[in-house]
DNA sequence: CAGTATACATACGAGAACGTATGTATGTGA
DNA sequence: TCACATACATACGTTCTCGTATGTATACTG
């Protein structure tokens, strides 16, 4: 075919990214083949490869379209401070389980990232970008929750780190087990549940039961 | 080669496992050839096709040999009841966490099988028996949890479904974290410090401190 | 102590997927 | 308007990998 507008390049590409989430939903990411994409997309490889360098270019262009805009909203969040930290904490992470649950896009690129890839070799690169994001993720929430501290709404049951790496565990947890099978439960309402019992063990007096080291 | 005899043959058998377990931790499961893990092996691709259909076969047999286990433990511990519920609920989840952070063959198939496959296709029975163990594993908690609250030990803040599910998560989310890289922190010690405080908000009575639906 | 099933090794053929090279028609800037 | 870069499509060769077919020496069995 011929050469095509600007407008027309872009829209081919974001086409093939969807095509792409399609497929590696379908498929996995490994065992897909760029033609199958390009089939899904009513194009050819040459296009692709045009457009993208390779698979592992056409993965992470797809996670970057997701996951740039979700970060950047939890930073933002976090700049504005000196609100309550806990109810901050609270109402942004309910936010992110909302957007799970109610956009069909963020839920089937979840989907690919946590079931549907694996993080060897050329992806090493997306599993690096993932660190980053969790540790970023985590150092918000352990921020947050020594600020809780120090304004003793919270008590020092565990030192902050560990209870954000809980907090951390908690929701991406919750999410997992809910994109296993997205029909099992609700997804908002029991991560709001399972959020404010941890949060209330974080208030609550830490009480040993019983033998300990 | 010529002919072993049984034991041999299941020392065999055994290693080809042994050696598929470091493979598709290296390189993924989708991208392992039987050739690389003949070649790990130090046998042939017949030798793996005697002893197993094929790849998905490979992998199953592996994910069997840690996960059977595993479950008959759990059940097991189910089994035995009338001790206290939520003490034995902790107890529980601190043995698995404590066997993935001690055990490094289980910490190997337990990073396979998080972040090393994808369950698509073939590996679609794997995933149905992680959803079956996983659903197993949340009826025990749930009966449980069900049993502290007839107890008076937790509150009724939330249905013990939600609970357990919560409580899954929790682990299940921390185990993931932690598996992305091991030494970023304790799991165990971790890993009691946030089942504590899950459980003592359990505990708590239920607070709202602000507007909700 | 033969005969057979076993426990592999070796050999073969086929298909798929990749990357690149090349073709081509058309926007686009000078 | 004209040359060139663009946005793809097509064609090609190579490399893996798979599954199976076949070979073979030995353990077991009657």
């Amino acid at each position: 075919m011929a050469r095509r507008t600007k407008e027309e390049a872009q829209a081919t590409r974001s086409h093939i990214l969807d095509s792409a989430e399609q497929v590696f939903e379908r498929r996995g990411v490994s065992r897909t083949s760029l033609h199958e994409v390009a089939v899904a997309a009513g194009v050819t490889r040459g296009a692709i490869y045009w457009h993208f360098k390779d698979k592992a270019d056409l993965f992470n262009a797809m996670m970057l379209r997701v996951s740039l805009p979700m970060e950047a909203s939890l930073q933002r969040g976090a700049a504005d401070a000196d609100r309550e930290p806990l109810e901050h904490l609270r109402q942004s992470l309910l936010r992110a389980l909302k957007l799970a649950a109610t956009d069909s896009q963020v839920r089937r690129v979840l989907e690919i990232a946590t079931h549907k890839v694996e993080y060897v070799d050329e992806l090493q690169a997306a599993r690096e970008r993932k660190e980053i994001s969790r540790g970023a993720c985590l150092e918000i929430f352990e921020r947050e929750l020594r600020l809780a501290m120090r304004r003793g709404q919270i008590g020092r049951r565990m030192p902050a780190r560990a209870a954000a790496m809980g907090l951390y565990g908690l929701v991406d947890g919750l999410l997992r087990s809910w994109l296993w099978d997205p029909t099992a439960f609700d997804l908002v309402k029991f991560g709001r549940q399972a959020l404010d019992t941890y949060l209330a063990g974080l208030a609550a007096p830490a009480a040993k039961p019983a033998n300990e080291p």
